[in-house]
DNA sequence: CTATTAAGTAATAATATTTATCATTAAGGA
DNA sequence: TCCTTAATGATAAATATTATTACTTAATAG
């Protein structure tokens, strides 16, 4: 994999940002920085950053949005409502180290949890 | 909510197969049982039994999947190819049961471990 | 057992998201 | 510096999902 300058201010975007930004909102960060960048670009390398593991892919209302976040934390994804929040739990990381997963090999923040998020709950009461 | 034939059929495809449906693919055996059915019908279906915690989503090459399995199980998902296999461990489901979610409230089989499936690992070596 | 009414459906159209193609550009080693 | 090839940009196309609206049907009450 060649180094790229377009590459690298994608994932800085991400690194300096606690949202979890779709590809769209990437792509408009980066045009202040490099003016014409194509959004395929961006599709690109938001998915070969992903399958490398430096960024954490999550699904939200049907669109792919990127979490860039390096501290160790987990994903909760509302069934309702389709919203992602960060979840950090310090506990998990060591309870569920020596579980077996024949084969599989987990990606160190690749936990998400699905559910109900409060506000949800909220509304519905 | 109101009793549907149709919805009542497209959770029993579901129940019936222990294969990721995708909501063509829901479609096009719903069409078998119910000739002129919409696709429009299996979308709002699909989503209001995946909000109810009936059935799950997953997103497999930016497309939602559904799985129907009743019993307890979790999900591996492959960031490199898309695939997403079932995961069952009993051990799982004891270990997180005290977890402080901080009012989030998990679904029964709503985890979902993200990484490298070892098909993609043998193809790399 | 009708009549009411509100949820559910079918058909169509529109939108949003993602992927494919290909000529051009630019990393990075020889 | 030159050469090879990965990466890009521009455009087009495919795919997936949502919106709209008139019609149908399940639940409810008279």
């Amino acid at each position: 994999m060649r180094y790229s300058f377009q590459r690298e201010h994608i994932l800085q975007i991400l690194r300096n940002s606690t949202e979890h930004f779709s590809v769209e909102q990437v792509h408009k960060e980066l045009l202040k920085e490099i003016p014409n960048v194509s959004l395929m670009t961006v599709y690109r390398n938001l998915t070969l950053l992903a399958k490398k593991g430096d960024i954490i892919p999550l699904h939200i209302n049907n669109a792919v949005h990127y979490c860039g976040d390096i501290n160790p934390h987990y994903h909760l994804e509302c069934l309702n409502c389709g919203e992602v929040s960060d979840f950090y739990n310090s506990e998990l990381l060591t309870k569920n180290k020596f579980l077996d997963y024949n084969d599989f090999s987990p990606a160190r923040n690749g936990i998400l949890f699905r559910g109900i998020c409060s506000d949800c709950k909220e509304a519905e009461a």
